[in-house]
DNA sequence: ACCTGAACACCGTTCAAGT
DNA sequence: ACCTGAACACCGTTCAAGT
């Protein structure tokens, strides 16, 4: 970011001391091609060569190209914000750690696609879990709910976040639907011919703010999973919730 | 599938007549290959060895990877249940739907996460959508709603089959977060330690049932979406929703 | 029109050899 | 302990040459 555009490598004679690797080092610099050269750009050969070295050097720090992208998801993460404790009501609190969870993801082009082949299990990840299930239990969710319900607001988030990063990115995945689309027939699928320009308009922001509060009423309101056919005696502080049907 | 374990190829002398390669049997190969190596055993060099010829031959048939893989996903995407009009209340139709959706994605392994990078846009793909939005819309919910429902309910019913197929998949990743789930100090994050067993609990089928449920409540239940400050007024057919607030 | 081998520009990972 | 070049076994895609 701060060499501008010319990257060219530093010659490799004339440095016997060499750069002083390490895995800190190796992951923010994956995390810097990452985000100027997206996920198809991001290699190992290609971090080695930005620290001017060999591919093979990095297998000191890493076991694999794994565990690099864990790490990288796992770092980028700590720029989540955490809301204060019982700075304002907890569903509220929940949006903001969400939205800004959504935000760092969608932010940096290639995390969110990252993310979805890495379940994140690093200490920021940690942090973040933790934080979810207390806000959760802060608003009454009953417990297996609540277990479940931080798995499935971090899988959604993500999903989101990757499937904007693949709108953005690749136009071309993108032509493909809207030619599609375009193409269909009013007498085959008139709904989908009646729906075209909803369909398409992406309009991120209002969209993914809609689709927050459509996973939180879920997980909030109504629908106790139920472990064996008989256990719904064990939910505990159920408030507001409990539908008509 | 019928060849049992051997798979050595047919020699390439005696058969000058060579197989009627086609758009059909490239992908028809390419999904059994998938099938039985997983998603990182798919190439197009396999494709083509598979079918005794070489890699440069396919591009007659397909622009490129990305190409293939959007066909395979129609394709199986063509298994997928579409439940009988008004055959039984239109929620269950909807759930079935989804099921079945779901179970096509999550049977063929390493389908879901293919399918995580290629926005659906064949035919069978738009028969899907078709009936989806038939159904939104036979359930009262407004129109915008519809239409962002229904890219929000497959997007989803895709994520938590691309995780579930992860975790069956590579269980590398899944005891790398077991390993950082049990060495977590009840001090530090005392409720990720005291939830460690319902965070684990997989328990597949239960847990997408929910799942499913969770984002269906979501999308027919409260939220109206707001494209512009003040546009909640066009909103028709709603029926029961508007919740208290 | 379809097929092919060879080439190009890449991958992740391993390993023997160096310091 | 760390680094390195070279090798291994792969990729997707292009292209000139064949039928």
């Amino acid at each position: 970011m701060n060499k501008g555009t010319t990257h060219e490598i530093v010659s490799r004679r004339s440095r016997p001391a060499k750069a002083p690797l390490s895995r800190d080092v190796v992951v923010s610099t994956a995390l810097e091609l990452l985000e100027r050269e997206g996920l198809s750009g991001l290699s190992l050969r290609r971090v080695a060569a930005t620290l001017d070295t060999g591919a093979a050097s990095l297998y000191v720090y890493l076991a694999n190209l794994d565990e690099l992208h864990s790490l990288m998801l796992d770092r980028a993460l700590g720029a989540v914000k955490l809301p204060k404790a019982r700075s304002s009501f907890w569903r509220d609190r929940l949006k903001a750690l969400l939205l800004s969870y959504f935000r760092v993801l969608h932010e940096h082009q290639g995390l969110a696609q990252l993310a979805m082949s890495t379940i994140p299990s690093g200490p920021n990840s940690l942090r973040i879990l933790e934080m979810l299930l207390g806000l959760l239990r802060e608003g009454g969710v009953e417990d297996v709910k609540a277990a479940w319900g931080v798995d499935l607001l971090t899988l959604y988030v993500t999903a989101i976040a990757a499937e904007q990063s693949l709108r953005r990115e690749s136009g071309q995945v993108l032509r493909r639907v809207e030619a599609a689309l375009s193409a269909v027939s009013a007498e085959e699928f008139p709904l989908i011919f009646a729906f075209k320009k909803a369909l398409l308009s992406g309009e991120g922001k209002n969209r993914s703010a809609w689709a927050l509060d459509v996973i939180i009423e879920g997980i909030v309101g109504g629908s106790v999973p139920h472990r064996s056919p008989r256990d719904t005696s064990r939910s505990r502080r159920v408030g507001s919730s409990q539908r008509k049907k």
